[in-house]
DNA sequence: TGTACATCAGTGAACGCGCGTTCACTGATGTAC
DNA sequence: TGTACATCAGTGAACGCGCGTTCACTGATGTAC
């Protein structure tokens, strides 16, 4: 195995190294409880730095908290556009986004389990936003909507209206394969149970149009 | 005005009326952050009492929180009592059942937003206990809707699937009236939000069967 | 290349505070006779 | 009805601990000349 020469870190560097460590130290540590419970001492032992030396990263927890944000909806966003890449003629349009939501919800399994509690449970900025971002996801799904050719001439509303039902619903399916027993057939069940959700709520959206 | 003759509490009842008073600071208490986040000390202090006679009533917070489910959940089912009897000839299902849901939510605020929140972050103990009874609630709603006309011959599977898209529905509005800024018209939003959505779903339900 | 100084990530002691839990207690209410 | 004892909700002192935050510091890295 050839190293490459050992090049000292710079101070930057080695700074950028320190906070990514708080960032996942946080990050895991919140898993069981909520970022509210988070103790700033806590974190700073697992880092393995002295409690003060927190402070030359981050203001507090929860401006800690709102970084994690931002890079767990960064998951979340790789996750929607690789729905959009999935290339049509190769799967049924429901399976393939859930088989991706399954495999990105499996890949960044804190990052979804942080967005699903704190969106409920975390510090106010948090908890607004996290909204935020659901929202302005909400937005895109509703502007990649517009693209299906069977859709129509909604109207923005209705796209709006549809677009926050879907994601809904993939929310809850996230939640419900992040708090599962970690058994194949129990996730498979949750699979095939948002199937049929995102069958039925398709249908019930074609159908609109003509009869409202 | 004219007052009941001064018959002393029994002890029964003056421990009675400090419990209340514990579950009802707990309650209050956790509204902005949560359950895991509470102490004790904080509980005594609201009520008025010494920190350790709160072991008088409760042998932890997490004990507190279950009992706390039990009464939240009380409020739910009368919610979902109140669905069931609403007279069929006075109103549309859907409109109906988002009025009772409105309704119920403003007047046990506290008790769905504790739902909402710990189902999420709270102790596991407790999110367990509020799984367990969402589950029931779908299974109650999945009665239900058996009696209805038009749903037809439906397998228990599909019953169970669409109970729960209707559930995590009614979950996500509720959730949504709660965060919201409590002017009349973002509430009407919401609610006309979820009026759309819940015909989609009725749509899409009633012709599935047909389809698959 | 060498020196003198600036920067700044991380240290370590200290603070006052709120935490859960222990323990022996008090004194009003309830009960047995 | 009166007395003697039991019960038990609530008290108050005390404990060791982890908390966030302050402060003056250290010493390696970076920069200017």
């Amino acid at each position: 195995m050839v190293e490459t020469p050992a090049r000292p870190e710079s101070r930057g560097e080695r700074k950028e190294r320190t906070r990514r460590a708080i960032l996942d130290a946080a990050l895991a540590l919140c898993e069981d409880s909520s970022l509210v419970a988070l103790s700033l001492r806590q974190v700073a032992k697992e880092v393995g730095i002295v409690p003060t030396a927190f402070y030359r990263h981050f203001e507090s927890i929860e401006a800690l908290g709102l970084e994690l944000v931002d890079e767990s909806f960064v998951s979340l966003r790789a996750m929607l556009r690789d729905v959009r890449r999935r290339d049509p003629a190769l799967e049924d349009v429901i399976d393939g986004s859930i088989r991706i939501l399954v495999e990105h919800v499996h890949q960044q399994r804190a990052h979804f389990h942080f967005i699903a509690r704190e969106r409920a449970a975390g510090p106010p900025t948090v908890r607004g936003a996290i909204r935020h971002e659901i929202e302005l996801c909400e937005r895109e799904l509703a502007a990649d909507l517009t693209r299906l050719p069977d859709i129509g001439p909604w109207s923005a509303e209705d796209l709006r209206v549809l677009s926050n039902l879907i994601v809904m619903a993939m929310v809850a399916t996230a939640e419900a394969i992040l708090s599962a027993p970690r058994r194949p057939d129990a996730e498979k069940q949750i699979v095939e149970t948002a199937r049929t959700q995102l069958r039925m709520v398709l249908i019930g959206a074609l159908n609109w149009r003509s009869r409202s």
